[in-house]
DNA sequence: TAAATTTTTGGCCATGCGGTCAGAAATTGA
DNA sequence: TCAATTTCTGACCGCATGGCCAAAAATTTA
């Protein structure tokens, strides 16, 4: 998996700055149900024989269903996206607002806890969101959702590491490459839990933040 | 990327156990030049877009040959991952028996190092390798070169940590979690490399050594 | 109820894929 | 030299894909 969320609780600069275009709940329902058709066949099948035909036979609909609700498979794939997306920021959003400010260490943990957390309750979505973001392409060839996107992501966690560095809190250390190391080390923590459904997320969870700490934070001082 | 190498220095668990079949000087010659064709279609174009036909037009031959001296797309592809593989894993055991016993500080910069050294000389294999890792998958839908398949580089890491554990070089930590993430780290880097051609993957690579050795070594001991 | 509109169906299309094959061309060996 | 063998070509096959569309069905509106 790519690029889990912009924490920063932004309202995302996606393309849905314009007006919405309404819809009719006939449109919302089927909307919702084909993308639960899609969720389902990616986690199951995989993305590469997740075809318009077996995600219509999974939401019990004819193939130019899809078609008539969404603009082609590449939209229904980035509104599935999104919906996953957006409901994983809100909840890791909302857990690192509860906590107010109160350091690196803090927010190393709730962060990768609470991705973990959310996505333990959600494996289904988890596989198929790692299944598009390494598969998923655009039409030049490049991943959808890949390194290259991961930007604003990155540049978060940089500031955060930054902002610890000036508290005298974490130790001197490229923040680009701390970033993209612990983008990677919570990306595989998930691509091997989808691998292995017996192993322990949340002591993952608990371990990588234990990695990570000890990784930036100053010399000489104890854990928090 | 995933699954970089068994840096023990085995002859490889491969396919390669009983006689390799003769083959005529005709056959080497055509069998590296398609091999070659395909690394570079598979790093320019991606590897959804490395069909046959885009390999035997880069190799300029007609799509026949590729039958005639494979036994189809797949031995094709194991066999360029086996080329590019053997002799990364070559350089750095190379490198490491270079430098005998000095502790795991010494061990991450020399393993780390010479990943990114040997590397940094063949982009190219590089990106068709990322490629192959992260697309390409067995009949049943699983990735080929996937986590699943990265057990014995796991346990590999596994060992140099609990053997630096055992020595009271490194703390106590989850042997797992920290091969995999170490792993999860190495692949990003090479990966953002890919997507980032300026980037300074000796820097990066140097940046690394420093937060695993951060991560893993003993409560109050100086920096090697 | 009747017309207008929205929604759905199922077959059809062009495209590109990996692989096969008969026969041509090139090479080898006697 | 000339037959045997290896190597190569380019057309062709079956298959699956995403997308399209005319017509049927369902729903909404007048």
């Amino acid at each position: 998996m790519r690029s889990e969320i912009d924490p920063s609780g932004q309202p995302g600069n996606g393309e849905s700055t314009s007006t919405e275009p309404e819809r009719s709940l006939i449109e919302k329902v089927r909307r919702a149900q084909i993308i639960e058709a899609a969720i389902d066949v990616i986690a199951v099948r995989g993305f590469a024989k997740a075809s318009m035909a077996q995600i219509a036979e999974r939401a019990g609909v004819s193939k130019g269903v899809i078609s008539y609700h969404f603009a082609g498979k590449n939209e229904l794939i980035e509104r599935t996206v999104e919906q996953i997306y957006d409901r994983l920021g809100t909840f890791v959003a909302s857990r690192l607002a509860a906590e107010g400010e109160t350091g690196t260490a803090a927010w190393l943990r709730i962060y990768i806890g609470s991705l973990a957390e959310h996505m333990a309750d959600h494996r289904t979505q988890l596989i198929a969101l790692g299944e598009i973001f390494t598969q998923f392409r655009t039409e030049n060839g490049e991943l959808r959702y890949g390194i290259a996107s991961s930007e604003s992501l990155f540049a978060h966690l940089e500031e955060v590491f930054r902002a610890g560095q000036q508290r005298g809190e974490l130790r001197a250390f490229d923040v680009r490459v701390m970033a993209v190391s612990l983008q990677a080390a919570i990306d595989d923590m998930f691509a091997y839990w989808s691998v292995h459904p017996d192993h322990d997320l949340a002591a993952h969870a608990r371990e990588l933040t234990d990695l990570f700490w000890h990784a930036t934070r100053a010399e000489g001082r104890a854990d928090s």
